[in-house]
RNA sequence: GCCGGUGUGGCGGAAUGGUAGACGCGGCGGACUCAAAAUCCGCUGGCAGCGAUGUCGUGUAGGUUCGAGUCCUAUCACCGGUACCA
């Protein structure tokens, strides 16, 4: 064994540091052991890693590249400290573009998405990635869809699932519902006709019914970025408010408004509402202006983004309500900016104390009125009321102010500060604060929370009006009109309705082996699929044709990789695995995705499936990647996008960038600016030309040490070209230090002081790279600390006994740290160094000693006005004093203190000391 | 529009209220070489100065603090999401 190791870093010391023969060596070594392989263990701490899964769009992009190495890193971390790591990788097959690409290449959406599984699958293998591959699916797959159609029937038996209309995107040429993204400014992205919104009947998870529980268990999520948890709370949106109802003129039904502030109800001048609302349409019927206005509403996309940057518009319906308060008639507008689904699909307008509102009234001559100011205007009007009754007490409004104290009074002042906060809001903008109420009758004096009571109280006595609790959040619409995606698993019947598919008739499977045109999905296009009969009452009957949001498959397959061929959703093994202990998947994901993962985890509990309330303790959301634009300007005005790896940077003598030329032709490039990496700018790198270059640790290494993992990294191949630098140079101090002919053991009595040091550096290092990779998942520090390190062994050319055990320990520690980021080399590098090959996660995570952490001497920073003048070296164990009495005879602190008085000193042990003088 | 984030040398970034610029890239100078590549050594925020050193400096404008890149207020720019892209 020995002389075969010797042999093997013999060979590898001549011929340097080879990527490619190390990692097939490491892969093969990891494959043939079933390294990454791994089953419930009762007797072991268990650690569930989990990288969102990727679409498979064709080949590995440097997004995943990046997603999956954190992913990868924190599993051998996890496990060199002995937990049971599960790592899973699978498919998130079903989607938009796998139809796109069937349209433009002529080929079936499942066969392109099977090649690109294959292919993808290769790659992430090549990467070194430890995955246990004995669990991978792809979401396509009736195996994996069927249980999803099972949760489905459970959930339209309970009630969960529903029917209602909603509305969509309709390309009136192309006769299809588009998706938000296939609608580019108002038009169809292929037809190019302007987008009708169209009302059609879909299914609808009650995600509401969770609302208050999703906004809650934020609370008990530490281990996610507050970021994240923040932006679901402004997304789940619980607002507590009051519905008021409106009488309306010749109407029988009143007009019901969801308002947050009803002390401002007195302000209302006129309602709005949304174009979809009966009462619009109603007045719409003997009025074909408002008719022409409510069919010009139905153009354009649905997105949010869309309808609140449009321009706000509005028209009178020509109907009035009555205000519940005044009895004044005030105008009903249909406004676009009211949306038909939120809340009541009716809003008070209240221009004076809503910005929108006081736009739209600035626009169409509607009344501002003002009834809420902030303190220093209610005490202006006080002292004006004051002075005119002259009675203490007799004034409502002094008596909830309780002002009967203010004796000196300046009414023509008091009158000018009313007259130009009136004046701003008329002409200005709105008071949107929350204040206290004026022009108000009963309600004059109260602030906001007494104003609420008291409104809510007036109008539950009366019958007009109830406390309620509104949700931002809608009701989760989970039809498409697709082909490819999982099939809704509902039969309609003439007799018994939509009934659901039964338990032993699943699943419903999609046909594969279709022509799709891309115009319209081949079930749809196909009677004889659709054509099935009732199971209720055996009748003819048809099977939905819609298919599930793919958002449905990526809700649940983290629990089916606990729960391999589990003979339901899952089995009792998910209770083992989960809650999920590390998360990882990208930022644009904060909302939606992590949502309904949380949804549908709570909807996996309450069937029984599984234990936890939430599906993942541990949340990371790492950055883009992104990477430098060029382009060529044509005659026509387009840019022809020259990709980076085609280009060359000039610079001047400062090293500035002064332009790029191209290396195809050597003529300028221009540079477009660093963007995410994407198709249409051409600014992609491919992670395979650059495994195939560097190796797939050199790689690794990169995307963990370019950027912290949250922030965009920007790809640069001079800096991978630096990675690949450290990894010889360590390969190399490596295989010379192996080549002596023994490695003596350290003995920490008979080190000397450059032994010493060298050996604190190796313990400090040890202490930072366990904290980096644990804890903070600091990866890009953790990486500098060991090239530090290395930079100092490389330094360090004690050749004594105990020089060479020192540096035998470095080594031995720095293979063992790097890894779960280079686990190819490290495998490799730990052989050289004498051990028998082994998997290295199950090798124990180096050991700080604290007794090598000890120093003499600290340096301490010396400030006068919290300004820099110095340092100066202290014992260890110095006290405040001694530090204070060595920082006040520094020569250049003396020369700055020169004329002025020592007021402070602070003192910061092992830090700082400050002398504030004057 | 709304919600969330980011902004530091020529570039990527470090600094967990306590010496701003660790580490890497790029650049400059040198060694080795017939030469080049690779490798190794040294220097490298701006301004002033031979130098010691001084001074300015973390998007912008204020504030809190003995001390602010870090905390607070306002503001600008860019990025992500905005419910049918995934």
């Amino acid at each position: 064994m020995q002389d075969i190791q010797d042999q093997g870093s013999h060979e590898a010391n001549e011929q340097g540091y080879q990527p490619q023969a190390v990692e097939t060596a490491a892969q093969a070594y990891w494959r043939d052991h079933r390294a990454y392989e791994v089953k419930e263990d009762a007797s072991r701490p268990k650690f569930y890693c989990l990288s969102m899964l990727p679409y498979p769009s064709g080949a590995l992009h440097m997004g995943h590249v990046r997603n999956y190495t954190i992913g990868d890193v924190i599993s051998r971390y996890q496990r060199m400290q002995g937990k049971n790591v599960l790592q899973p990788m699978g498919w998130d097959a079903f989607g938009l573009p796998a139809e796109n690409a069937a349209i433009k290449n002529n080929t079936a959406p499942a066969k392109w998405t099977y090649q690109n599984i294959e292919h993808m699958r290769s790659q992430l293998q090549r990467m070194g990635f430890a995955y246990d591959w004995t669990r991978e699916f792809a979401t396509c797959r009736p195996e994996y869809y069927r249980w999803e159609q099972l949760m489905f029937t459970r959930l339209m038996k309970k009630g969960m699932a529903y029917r209602k209309n909603a509305v969509v995107n309709w390309d009136p040429v192309d006769q299809t519902v588009l998706a938000n993204e296939q609608v580019v400014d108002g038009r169809g992205w292929r037809s190019g006709a302007l987008v009708e919104k169209r009302e059609i009947p879909q299914w609808f998870l009650k995600i509401t019914d969770y609302a208050q529980e999703l906004l809650d268990c934020l609370d008990t999520l530490p281990g996610w970025p507050d970021a994240v948890k923040t932006m679901q709370r402004n997304w789940i949106g619980r607002s507590e408010g009051l519905e008021i109802h409106f009488e309306v003129d010749g109407e029988g039904e009143p007009l019901t408004v969801f308002t947050t502030r009803p002390d401002t109800l007195m302000g209302a001048t006129f309602i709005s509402i949304a174009g979809e609302h009966p009462l619009a349409i109603k007045a719409a019927q003997d009025n074909p202006k408002l008719a022409a206005f409510l069919e010009e509403l139905k153009h354009g996309g649905v997105s949010e983004a869309e309808l609140e940057t449009q321009e706000k518009r509005g028209m009178d319906t020509g109907v009035e309500a009555i205000h519940p308060l005044t009895g004044e008639k005030i105008p009903v507008f249909v406004a676009n900016f009211v949306l038909w689904g939120y809340g009541t699909g009716a809003v008070m307008a209240v221009p004076g104390h809503d910005q929108r509102d006081w736009e739209f009234a600035q626009k169409y001559s509607l009344p501002i009125k003002m009834v809420v100011v902030d303190r220093a205007v209610l005490d202006a009007v006080a002292e004006i009321h004051h002075d005119l009754s002259k009675g203490v007490g007799s004034d409502p409004l002094r008596a909830a102010l309780g002002v009967g104290s203010v004796d000196v009074y300046d009414i023509p002042a008091a009158v000018q500060l009313i007259e130009s906060f009136e004046k701003s809001i008329q002409e200005d903008s709105a008071f949107t604060e929350r204040g206290y109420l004026v022009n108000s009758g009963d309600f004059d004096g109260m602030d906001y929370n007494q104003a609420f009571e008291a409104m809510a109280a007036r109008f539950e006595r009366e019958g007009t009006g109830v406390r309620r609790v509104n949700w931002r959040l809608r009701d989760w619409g989970v039809s498409r009109q697709r082909y490819w995606g999982c099939p809704i698993p509902v039969i309609y019947c003439p007799t018994c309705d939509a009934v659901p598919v039964p338990e032993d008739q699943l699943p419903v499977v999609l046909p594969e082996d279709v022509a799709f045109s891309g115009v319209q999905s081949p079930i749809k296009a196909d009677p004889a699929w659709r054509k099935t009969t009732c199971p209720q009452c055996g009748g003819a009957a048809e099977r939905e044709t819609d298919t599930f949001d793919t958002f449905m498959e990526s809700s649940w397959y983290y629990a089916r990789y606990t729960s391999p061929g589990a003979n339901d959703q899952v089995d009792e093994r998910a209770n083992y695995w989960l809650p999920v202990d590390q998360y990882i998947g990208g930022i644009e994901h904060a909302i939606l995705h992590l949502l309904y993962f949380r949804f549908y985890h709570k909807l996996m509990r309450d069937a029984g499936l599984v234990k936890a309330d939430e599906p993942a303790t541990n949340l990371l959301c790492q950055g883009m990647v992104i990477a430098e634009t060029f382009y060529r300007d044509n005659a026509d005005g387009s840019k022809d996008w020259i990709n980076p790896a085609d280009v060359e940077i000039d610079r001047d003598e400062k090293a500035r960038v002064i332009g790029a030329r191209s290396k195809k032709d050597g003529e300028p490039v221009k540079i477009g600016g660093t963007e995410k990496m994407s198709k249409s700018k051409n600014n992609g790198i491919d992670p395979q030309a650059m495994v195939d270059k560097y190796g797939a640790d050199t790689v690794r290494l990169f995307s963990m040490f370019a950027a912290p993992p949250e922030q965009s990294l920007e790809w640069s191949e001079a800096g991978v070209e630096g990675m690949a630098r450290f990894l010889r140079r360590f390969w190399r101090e490596v295989t010379t230090h192996a080549s002596q002919p023994d490695h003596p053991v350290v003995d920490p009595a008979a080190l000397d002081a450059g032994q010493k040091t060298l050996r604190r550096q190796v313990h400090e290092c040890i202490q930072k790279v366990s904290d980096d990779l644990g804890r903070r998942h600091s990866f890009n520090t953790a990486i500098a600390a060991l090239m530090e390190l290395l930079n100092a062994l490389n330094k360090f050319n004690d050749m004594s006994e105990q020089g060479r055990a020192v540096r035998h320990e470095a080594l031995e520690a720095m293979v063992l740290l790097l890894n779960p980021v280079v686990p190819h080399v490290s495998h490799t590098l730990w052989q050289v160094l004498g051990h028998a090959e082994a998997v290295l996660e199950d090798q124990p995570w180096p050991q700080v000693d604290s007794s090598a952490l000890v120093r003499d001497s600290l340096t301490l920073a010396v400030q006068v006005n919290g300004k820099l003048r110095g340092t100066i070296e202290v014992a260890a164990n110095a006290s405040k004093e001694e530090a204070e009495a060595l920082a006040r005879a520094h020569p250049q602190v003396i020369a700055f203190l020169e004329g002025l008085t020592i007021r402070k000193v602070i003192v910061v042990p092992g830090k700082i000391v400050n002398i504030v003088a004057g």
